[in-house]
DNA sequence: AAAGTATCCATATATAAATATGGGTAGAAT
DNA sequence: ATTCTACCCATATTTATATATGGATACTTT
């Protein structure tokens, strides 16, 4: 694996850098700007970063920079579709869920390439969902739908409360289920789905201990 | 909210690709050259997403844009620090984890604005971690680190092969212990320390269904 | 000693790309 | 009827940006 001089590490991280900040990436004005050095030395040093397999650029196309190995020497995947999703924050009953200003964070995901769904993701109150490795606090994300299969864990809509639950569903009548054997099924209340949990995460450590 | 037409959108929505998939954003001629129309008319669509929040951009800069609210309304989080962390393989006793050809795959992940260090991804295997939510076929989440406190769940090399297990330890010594009441302790056997659990993923909805 | 590589400079030129200007039509809103 | 907005055209001009060329020094490798 061709290595990078220090020189040409601190360049490629500073056109990652600019281009996170900017949304697009520097010119090579903008790159010798930085390192108090002119345009032909750094036509030098992005031709090195091109050799060396790091580094992509279109001919004549201004800005044309496309990073292909991080400094660390570990390829960038291409082609991930990644996104963010908004997390939703608790509703009162009655209040609409979906508002822009019940947006309490955002979720980093990966959208599966076919797809064109919407997701959303809501954090996880209480115990009810214990027996299936869901614990209070935990994060789960949704997509959208209104429709789901026996089994599917699902967030419905009970009396305008959204809640977490595994739809159960045969021949003749569909009820939610609780993974906890001190809450029994919700037998005989109207419900509405509104999507099926496709993903669960889990933090720890989120107020970071220094370490020793 | 002003709403978008139905070109408005669609612009909007290619720009956003073009820049996916190419890694810088389309000039003023890209645009028109996808929707067969001139260049003065993306002007004047360019400047009513830009009237309308939508998009921001840099005068005389070339492929200046920088989207700043989705087609559907939601605003775009800014200065978030995402990326992929690369996810091992299993391996055999004695064989590097962290080898580019032992890379599975990679899972996007959202930098602790802070830290400096370095992540990376597993997938669990076994029952051992049950009691604690964490189910074969989950996805850990690692920092690299070598030392951890009593009641982490931390990535421990045993025997030369990565294992999922929780950390105790005591003024006397420190050891392994796993959470399901079937497994007892691992006491008195040498171990190293290579990461500390920061997140569990869990995907639904691969193909098979989830058991019961 | 010679060749290569990494670092740097200055400057001219070609091309990419944004901007400016002035015009047009159709339909909705006032 | 008039104004507004969304949509479209053509073309000239300015500015941003990439590229080309030819040089230099210091250092390591051959």
């Amino acid at each position: 694996m061709d290595t990078l001089t220090k020189k040409q590490k601190r360049i490629l991280e500073f056109i990652e850098k600019y281009t996170k900040d900017n949304s697009y990436p520097p010119t090579l004005k903008d790159i010798a700007l930085k390192f108090q050095i002119t345009i032909g030395t750094i036509q030098d040093h992005i031709f090195a970063l091109q050799r060396k397999g790091y580094l992509e650029r279109k001919k004549d196309k201004a800005r044309g920079f496309k990073i292909i190995k991080t400094t660390d020497g570990i390829d960038k995947p291409h082609g991930v579709d990644m996104g963010m999703i908004p997390l939703y924050g608790k509703v009162a009953a009655g209040e609409p869920i979906f508002a822009n200003d019940n947006i309490n964070g955002y979720v980093v995901f990966e959208k599966n390439a076919r797809g064109h769904n919407i997701h959303f993701a809501l954090e996880v109150t209480g115990e009810s969902m214990i027996d299936s490795g869901i614990y209070d606090g935990d994060i789960v994300i949704v997509r959208k739908q209104e429709q789901a299969d026996d089994g599917d864990i699902v967030i419905a809509l009970l009396d305008d409360e959204a809640t977490v639950k595994k739809l159960r569903r045969n021949n003749i009548k569909a009820y939610l289920e609780a993974s906890n054997s001190k809450y029994k099924a919700i037998m005989n209340r109207p419900f509405k789905i509104i999507g099926k949990v496709i993903e669960l995460r889990r933090k720890y450590d989120l107020l970071q201990k220094q370490m020793l």
